[in-house]
DNA sequence: CAAATATGCAACCGTTTGGTTGCATATTTT
DNA sequence: AAAATATGCAACCAAACGGTTGCATATTTG
């Protein structure tokens, strides 16, 4: 939990992650070509990111292919804001209690 | 934005959130108690908060008052998640789906 | 097999960060 | 007004961070 904070702490290593969720599966040098920096520099960040399992890494021949992976962030969303997840809970119980509302007729 | 990711990067912070989400509005001191640190150190801490607007200040008297405010938690995880989204609205459909496949006998 | 491509690992270095100590300021309380 | 309470500000320091350079390794291509 506390890797996945501090890897979200770096402007570069969003990028990454923005840069992977506009096209995912991205290799090594792909993402280099997006950020002025050395590929040694990139991988750093990229092995934060995945020891956070932020992105997950696909090994295909020569190549590293990176996924990103949104899981994490959303413990990371619900940490704090009740708020919203009550929101989305409360649609969820409403619907249940419609079809609950349904059901008698039924059984 | 980058305040925000910034001031989440510490465990220490994010004790001092998770405070404040047990109590909302402790004065300084208060919270010094249940983190060991110095007050100087909490103060500081603080600060980041505040400049990143997740803690709202509000002086009464000599005291300070110090409320969350999970607001900008918000965009943080509507960044990269829309399948966070998109479950969260398959979770509905698939109830909405529930609810046609009772509604036959009743149309 | 040799050359080129794609990546990994480690040392190094300036800057930022997390935390402390010491002192100053403002509001209560007695 | 003096003592106590609640906080602010600045200097300082060790540790972590972000990035580079240099070299090693593995896979593909010719």
């Amino acid at each position: 939990m506390d890797a996945v904070f501090k890897a979200l702490a770096d402007p570069n290593r969003r990028a990454l992650l923005d840069q992977l969720h506009l096209q995912n599966g991205q290799t090594l040098n792909q993402l280099c070509r997006h950020l002025r920096m050395t590929r040694q520099g990139i991988t750093k960040h990229l092995g934060l990111l995945i020891k956070a399992d932020l992105v997950v890494p696909l090994w295909r021949g020569r190549e590293k292919l990176h996924y990103l992976n949104p899981a994490p962030l959303k413990q990371v969303s619900e940490r704090w804001i009740d708020k919203h997840k009550a929101a989305c809970l409360r649609a969820l119980a409403d619907l249940t209690k419609g079809l609950d509302a349904l059901k008698p007729e039924a059984n």
